[in-house]
DNA sequence: AATCCGACAATTC
DNA sequence: GAATTGTCGGATT
């Protein structure tokens, strides 16, 4: 269950009438426990509570219902009983059907209401059901309910004016709503003369089955789209008119309303009952997007971007600067108020703004500091300088664009209302400013410095203008003002094979005139490319979260060199953290933060998880040293074999045998045992488990076809690639009894796994006997002499592949043309040869000491044995010796000598 | 003809 | 259920 589930499952309970006996399960039923879960429990078999009536449930909650009037004695009973400590319970709860009292024992805090209003504290429980209460979704509790009761209306107005479901007409459902919002927020902030107004006039006007509510709703949206003045002309209803003019766009157009139904009618009273008041912009809008959005119901903002990342990106990319002048200005009145009006010309642009997270956050943030001015100024009262007009954004989802403005209105009118006053808030809250600087459209199909010019005097785009030509240069007057204009945001993320053919198209109009080979970039580069291109015409920097995939790997020396060209560099970074927000399925994905600016003398920080370094220069593998740009290699720079990639089945699975297909196929017919290899992928090699193989020459095709087991396994080979979408896959459709990518086998090989985890200290290479089939999961170096296995297993070479391959996330992912063939190794003498076979023979040995332990047991970074280790002490020590005549300090030093090597080595070679 | 990558995916603890 | 850690094969060069 999610939180919006939960919270509706809660607020159904407390609406029962109270049951004494049923109270504690049904409690739990609400935060999600299994009905088996519970019937246990109420059988009593994991129920540890020793209190009559009591249910404790082990590392969760202790619950009793007392006797009326006894709650508080209650509580402490259950606060000293010792099977509470015992069963390691979170929460104690007491409750007597009238009073509700409950702690959490860990974190100590209380919580003491009425029992008729704890579905409201629901959130206070929500560790029961497994969702980790960070601070955050406490607070957004609201959020929450109000997205469950706002989901629940649109699907009952969907479902009743199907038309309005039409990809033409959801806009017009996604303005409705947003008005609405707005309608809800205002009747209980006091912006419309009368608590609860508009909820009221629906309850009041409309009848009781629905059938006008429509109209009543259009009534007053007409109102509030009317000036008061022309209100007696346009025959405005008295009742509609104690609503106040508020337009800004956000009422204009058609005033037309979907058609309610009775049902519809009580959950739009319901909602407006809920206290608008405490509607958090933050994170309000991006859950409140899951509810328009098909794909993204039951995620509840999977992609949002959670506060604490965002002010990873907006306090290094400006805002620290600004605290900084705020700082330095100390209470001189001249200073401040220089840093006033600089930030009144500060645009914050996000060109993928959903539902305006960073520009909300950007704009409190500013307002806060703007106040810290004010105040030190004397100026407390006065209106502030900041227009909201500065927080530009496009956003291709048209419910996200209605939102973020939406979200944005309301930041303001928290501000000022924080900082102002209610008062003073109030009295120039409306109308609404007519502008709308949220663009709806296709960011990477809109020429920024029409959303975003440099003077501010640019034109705004509609929807329906998205694909303008650049604008003139005429058009922009570069001298005007001299505003900075800072660029975030969290631009979508698709890998290059996962691309839709629109992504794949945007991309391409972009890079392609370019000669880049956009085809193995990742979405977002486009972000990155036009931020780049953004900055070649004004002042400013700009910084995303991004997916770490664009700063690893082959995709470093395809985008970075254009976009670091342009006299830009990263200005600071946030190395590799797990995406995460409170969404509970977060997306699996590893994200950096990278800001670029125009080059300048200032400060480069590299931030990592809990501290941020102060550095010379960053480049884009996010590391401290010089650009370098490692493109793919055929052949080693260092005069190595070879290495291969093993071979790719693609064969649906039905080339393959587990130990046990192997052993019943054998069993039914002996003959196929000239047909059965041992196969090796990284699992096998590091976990020991073990698969099989067929391995069928084409000669021998006619015998193996005798076997009707391996006849039926070929057949189905066919079958799965003639239903694959790779073309390439289909032709191969007729070799079915073999993998479709055959490289070597046979011979004596030196395998290194493809994937592997990055908590090893080593890579873990192996030899391979005679026999054995690798699959594309492993390099191969065929017939290798033994010295190459030191030179693999050596600390050298995992630092460089680490830093030069991609990742699986943060998985070390290996590469033969990116890593093995970049290695740079000096020129071997015949006597370090001989050095370093005899230390791979240690290696070697000091495993198979060890037998059956696996590669994974080994290599553990907690378990690893003592031998094991000093051989591979010893490897490294004979190896950088080679490098520099004694052992690097720490992986720093082997990078930087790597890297020197590197170039020199592949200048080298330009030359020959 | 050969390889990089995955807003992952499957398995384990 | 969250922690761990590498499959599989498509798309691309």
């Amino acid at each position: 269950m999610n939180a919006v589930e939960i919270e509706e499952a809660v607020s159904d309970l407390a609406r029962q009438p109270f049951d004494p006996q049923e109270f504690a399960f049904s409690f739990l039923e609400a935060f999600g426990n299994k009905p088996t879960t519970i019937k246990r429990l109420r059988e009593g078999n994991t129920n540890k509570s020793t209190i009559v009536g009591g249910v404790l449930q082990r590392n969760n909650i202790h619950i009793v219902v007392s006797e009326n009037g006894k709650v508080e004695e209650a509580l402490t009973l259950l606060r000293e009983t010792p099977e509470t400590r015992k069963s390691k319970a979170q929460f104690i709860l007491a409750t007597d059907g009238q009073d509700f009292q409950a702690e959490n024992i860990i974190s100590g805090e209380t919580l003491v209401c009425k029992y008729q209003d704890f579905h409201e504290y629901f959130s206070f429980f929500l560790e029961l059901a497994g969702i980790s209460t960070v601070k955050q979704i406490r607070e957004s509790a609201f959020d929450i309910k109000a997205t469950g009761r706002l989901n629940k209306l649109y699907i009952e107005l969907l479902q009743h004016n199907p038309e309005w479901a039409t990809a033409e007409r959801r806009p017009d459902m996604n303005h409705f709503l947003a008005r609405l919002i707005f309608c809800f927020f205002a009747e209980d902030t006091g912006i419309f003369q009368g608590e609860g107004l508009f909820t009221l006039t629906v309850q009041q006007m409309s009848m009781s089955d629905a059938s006008d509510t429509h109209e009543i709703i259009s009534e007053m949206f007409r109102a509030m789209d009317t000036k008061l003045k022309d209100r007696e002309k346009n025959n405005i209803k008295a009742w509609a008119n104690k609503f106040p003019y508020v337009n800004g766009e956000l009422f204009s157009g058609s005033t037309d309303v979907p058609k309610f139904t009775k049902i519809a009618r009580s959950y739009l009273i319901h909602v407006g009952n809920l206290d608008w008041k405490k509607i958090n912009p933050d994170i309000f809008g991006s859950m409140i997007q899951a509810v328009a959005d098909d794909e993204e119901r039951g995620m509840l903002g999977m992609h949002y971007t959670s506060v604490p990342n965002i002010l990873k990106v907006l306090n290094p990319l400006f805002l620290d600067d600004l605290r900084e002048h705020l700082e330095q200005a100390g209470d001189n009145a001249r200073k401040l108020l220089n840093l006033r009006r600089r930030m009144a010309r500060i645009r914050v642009f996000d060109p993928a703004c959903g539902s305006g997270n960073f520009l909300v956050i950007a704009y409190k943030q500013i307002r806060e500091i703007e106040y810290e001015i004010n105040k030190r100024r004397g100026e407390k009262n006065l209106s502030s300088e900041i227009p909201l007009t500065n927080f530009r954004g496009i956003e291709l989802r048209d419910f996200s664009s209605e939102i973020a403005r939406l979200a944005l209105i309301i930041a303001e009118y928290q501000c000022d209302v924080l900082y102002r006053g209610n008062q003073l808030a109030l009295a120039e809250f409306l109308p609404l400013d007519a502008e709308n600087w949220i663009t709806k459209g296709n960011a990477l199909r809109i020429n920024w410095l029409s959303v975003c010019p440099p003077t501010g005097t640019g034109v705004k785009l509609h929807g329906d203008d998205l694909f303008s030509s650049p604008l003139d240069q005429a058009e922009i007057d570069f001298d005007n003002e001299g505003g900075e204009t800072f660029i975030c945001g969290n631009p979508p993320y698709a890998g290059s094979s996962k691309q839709n053919t629109n992504q794949k198209s945007d991309l391409k109009d972009l890079f392609d005139p370019h000669n880049i080979r956009f085809k193995n970039l990742d979405y977002i580069s486009g972000w990155f490319w036009l931020a780049s291109k953004f900055y070649e015409q004004t002042d400013g920097a700009y910084a995303f979260v991004t997916t770490n995939s664009i700063c690893q790997g082959e995709q470093v020396n395809i985008l970075w060199p254009h976009i670091l060209s342009n006299n830009q560099e990263i200005g600071f970074a946030h190395t590799a953290f797990k995406w995460s927000n409170l969404a509970q399925n977060n997306a699996g994905v590893t994200c950096v933060i990278v800001g670029v600016r125009i080059s300048s003398s200032a400060d480069k920080f590299l931030y990592f998880e809990d501290s941020r370094k102060n550095v010379r220069h960053i480049n884009p593998y996010l590391i401290d040293y010089r650009d370098v740009f490692i493109p793919r290699y055929s052949n080693s720079i260092s005069n190595l074999p070879k290495m291969l990639k093993g071979n790719q089945p693609t064969d649906g699975g039905n080339l393959i045998l587990s130990s046990e297909e192997k052993r019943e196929l054998e069993e039914i017919s002996p003959d196929s045992r000239e047909f059965i290899r041992p196969l090796f992928g990284a699992k096998e090699l590091i976990d020991g488990s073990k698969r099989y193989c067929l391995w069928i020459e084409d000669d021998k095709l006619q015998k193996a076809r005798m076997i009707p087991q391996i006849k039926n396994r070929i057949k189905l080979v066919k079958q799965a690639r003639l239903k694959s979408s790779a073309k390439s896959t289909q032709n191969k459709a007729g070799l079915s009894h073999r993998f479709i990518q055959i490289q070597g086998y046979g011979r004596l090989s030196l395998v290194m796994p493809e994937v592997s985890s990055e908590k090893r200290e080593y890579l873990t290479g192996e030899l391979l006997g005679a026999n054995c089939i690798s699959t594309n999961k492993l390099f191969t170096v065929y017939d290798p002499e033994i010295y190459l296995f030191s030179v693999c297993s050596s600390k050298l070479h995992k630092t460089w592949i680490e830093t030069v391959c991609g990742k699986l996330e943060e998985r070390i992912s290996y590469s033969n043309v990116l890593g093995y063939n970049t290695f740079p190794l000096p020129k071997l003498t015949e006597k370090n040869k001989k050095d370093l076979t005899e230390c791979a023979e240690e290696i070697l040995i000091a495993r198979e000491r060890h037998f059956p332990a696996t590669i994974a047991d080994l290599y553990d970074p907690k378990k690893m044995p003592k031998d094991l280790k000093q051989a591979h002490e010893r490897n490294d020590e004979v190896l950088e010796r080679i490098y520099i005549g004694r052992r690097f300090r720490n992986d720093t030093e082997r990078l930087e000598k790597l890297f020197e090597l590197y170039t020199q080595m592949t200048n080298h070679l330009k030359k020959v």
